[in-house]
DNA sequence: CATGTGAAGATTGTATCCAATCCTTGGAGC
DNA sequence: GCTCCAAGGATTGGATACAATCTTCACATG
C-alpha cells in the first residue's frame, strides 16, 4: 500500500472517507479540535486538508466559524451530473481516437479487476476498480486539467454513492455495460462510448438521487 | 471596498495579485518564510491560502519541497480555453433563456462601466469590469458550481492575459463584441450568443499565446 | 574524473500557545 | 412574556517554536 508522504495527505485521505460513509453527516460543523484529536494530529494539517475539500465543494466554510459538510441538495445532484457530462463526454471524444491498442488491453485488465470485485463481493473494491476503468479511460484524452474536473465532480458525489454497488443486480448490469463499453472503444467508435458512459451515469444518478431524497 | 474579514483572505487576493503582474515569475518556488514576511503575516494563512491556489491550478505541490507558480504551456493554454468553452457555452445556453428584462439591464449597465473605464484609459478597471459582465451573464444560468468551474479556468491565465486591453484598438473591438452581444441577449437569441462569447474567448487566446511563446 | 557520502544550512511540516471571534446562557428591564 | 445585553465558554484564526526533510557542497574514495 502507498505510504503518505505528509500527514496531510492521509488526513486528507481520512476525512474523504469520513464524509462518504457519512459518519461526518451533512450540515454537520466539522469542529477541528476534536477531530484533529481522533485522528491523531493537530489542527495545521486537518486545516489545510480541509482547505483542499473546500476547493472541491466538499466543505463550506463560514469565517471565524468553521467548516461544515457540505449537503447536495437534488439541484446540486443535477448540477453535478450535468457539468460532469459536459467534461465527460469531451475527454471520450478526445480520448478514444487516442487509443492504442495497449491502453485498450489495459482497460480489459481492470475490467477483470472489477469482475474478480464483483465475484467476491467485496463492494470497496469494486468501487475502486471501476473508478480506475473510467479514469484511465478519461486520460487517454491526455488533457490533466479536464481529468482533475472530472475528479472533483465523481468526489462530490462518493458521500452518496456507497449503495450502488451493494445490490447483485446492479453489478451484473454495470459489469455487462463496461464489456459492451469496451467493444466500443475497440472499434474506435466515439459516439457509442460516450453514449455509454452517459447511459452509465443515468444509473449512477438515479440511485444518488433516490438516496438524498429519503431524509 | 470590501474589507478583510480573515488575513488568508487577504493574503490570497495579494498572492493572485502577485502572480497575475509576474512579480511571482512562473516556475519559481514560492518561499513561504520570506513572503509570508513581506506580507506581514506568519506562514500558517499563508499556507492556506496556497493551498486554495494549488486547488486552482495556480500553483503546484511537492511534498516536502513546497509550492512552485504554475507555468501554462501552450498545450496547458489551450486545454483551459476548451475547458472554458465547454463550460461557458452550457453557462450561456441555460441562462440567456432565462435572463429578464432586469438582467439585461443590469448587463448594459455594467457596460457601461466597461466603456467609461475603457474611455480613461484605466486598464484595471476595464478587466475587472469586463470580468464582472461576462459573469453576470454566466451566473443567469442559476449554476453556481459550473460558474465557479468558470471563474478556475479565467484565473488560470489571468497572469497572462493583463497585456491585451492596454492595445486602445482592442478596446473598441471589445466595446463592439459587447454590444452586439446585449443585443443578442435582448433578443433571447441562444446560438448567436454562444457564438459571440466564443469569438471573444478566440480573441482572448491568441493574445495569451503570444505572450507564452514570446519567452 | 566520476561517484558516493556526510554534515551544515535552508526550507517545509507539525505541534503548541495565545488572541480574536462567535455562540450560548442567564438575567435585567420593559 | 419579550427583548436586549453582558459574561462565560467554545471555537476558530494566527504566531511562534521545534521537528522532519531536502538541498547543497565539500571531501573522500574508487
Amino acid at each position: 500500500m502507498s505510504e503518505n508522504v505528509t500527514a496531510q495527505e492521509g488526513v486528507l485521505r481520512e476525512l474523504r472517507i469520513l464524509i462518504a460513509s457519512g459518519q461526518l453527516e451533512p450540515g454537520q460543523q466539522v469542529v477541528q479540535d476534536s477531530l484533529a484529536a481522533s485522528l491523531g494530529v493537530s489542527r495545521v494539517p486537518l486545516r489545510e486538508a480541509l482547505k483542499v475539500l473546500e476547493g472541491e465543494g466538499q466543505v463550506t466554510y463560514h469565517p471565524h466559524r468553521g467548516y461544515f459538510v457540505a449537503d447536495l441538495s437534488i439541484d446540486d445532484l443535477v448540477e453535478v451530473y450535468r457539468i460532469r457530462s459536459l467534461l465527460e463526454d469531451e475527454a471520450i471524444r478526445v480520448g478514444v481516437p487516442l487509443l492504442t491498442d495497449e491502453d485498450v488491453e489495459y482497460l480489459e485488465d481492470i475490467l477483470n479487476d472489477v469482475e474478480a470485485a464483483a465475484k467476491s463481493q467485496d463492494v470497496s473494491a469494486v468501487t475502486a476498480a471501476n473508478r480506475r476503468f473510467h479514469f484511465a479511460l478519461f486520460e487517454a484524452s491526455n488533457m490533466p486539467r479536464l481529468v482533475r474536473l472530472i475528479k472533483n465532480q465523481w468526489d462530490a458525489t462518493d458521500a452518496y454513492r456507497g449503495v450502488y454497488f451493494a445490490a447483485p443486480t446492479n453489478l451484473a448490469h454495470m459489469n455487462q455495460e463496461h464489456r459492451t463499453m469496451v467493444a466500443a472503444l475497440r472499434a474506435r467508435d466515439v459516439e457509442k462510448s460516450v453514449a455509454l458512459q452517459a447511459a452509465h451515469r443515468e444509473n449512477s444518478v438515479s440511485v444518488v438521487s433516490q438516496v438524498i431524497k429519503k431524509p
